[in-house]
DNA sequence: TTAATACCTGCGAAAACATGCAGATTTGCA
DNA sequence: TGCAAATCTGCATGTTTTCGCAGGTATTAA
């Protein structure tokens, strides 16, 4: 198989892992550093075992990590840097059908987009 | 629903359709400028069925315009630029267990970032 | 008008995903 | 020891995607 077909088929990949909401929202809640399953689950208002299938996914594709503690399992972000340019994405959701405001999207990337540190 | 939460559904929307190894070829493909179903179909080596069905997938979502001359369908990018964030997510690819070895990820982002002029 | 080219649409089967929930595991604490 | 908190795993179900193919529409040319 030509290589640019593997390099497509694994990019695909990453994308996949991205196209669902749960896991965007997930993945920007974690730019700033590590968080435990049930903050994630509260803040995103989720059952904590979607959100721990959704890590469990994640992590499969080392996109994020896990460090234990106690009982708790912090994850983080490998690359940081993948919560910037999901961000990235947004430019090319205005002017679609669906009717989202600008201002919304305006609004989360400012979120999203907040000083890390 | 809360704005961020629309924003992170409409965005997983945008991955969702970029995440398929054909359409990513695609997009690549389109990244310097229109080209007939034919050629892309022989480019990349599918059948012209599916490629259209791709495009008018890609059309429904405002990611590609249509041009007709004669019996030609001609496609091009509404935002030529989504070529190269799609190849920003090359970073991501790296350090993943399926083996894509390095020297194919770096001739791919190459290929697709050469001139497009 | 017939034929050929270029492309589109619809449909059914298979594969991949998402979701909710029940039950297991690990750890901390009384 | 025994219970509760935090998380994980497995499974059944419903929904989406993908794929191949058959048949349909427009356009050009003989």
């Amino acid at each position: 198989m030509p290589s640019r077909q593997v390099v497509a088929k694994e990019l695909a990949e990453i994308f996949k892992i991205v196209a669902n909401p749960d896991r965007i929202r997930l993945i920007e809640e974690l730019r700033a550093g590590e968080k435990d399953v049930n903050t994630l689950a509260q803040i995103l208002d989720l059952p904590s075992p979607r959100v721990s299938q959704h890590l469990s996914l994640m992590r499969a594709h080392r996109l994020v990590e896990e460090r234990r503690d106690g009982r708790h399992h912090y994850y983080h972000l490998i690359q940081p840097e993948i919560a910037a340019w999901i961000v990235d994405g947004l430019d090319f959701i205005e002017g679609r059908m669906s009717g989202v405001p600008k201002s919304s999207i305006k609004a989360a990337r400012r979120l999203w987009s907040a000083s890390t540190s």
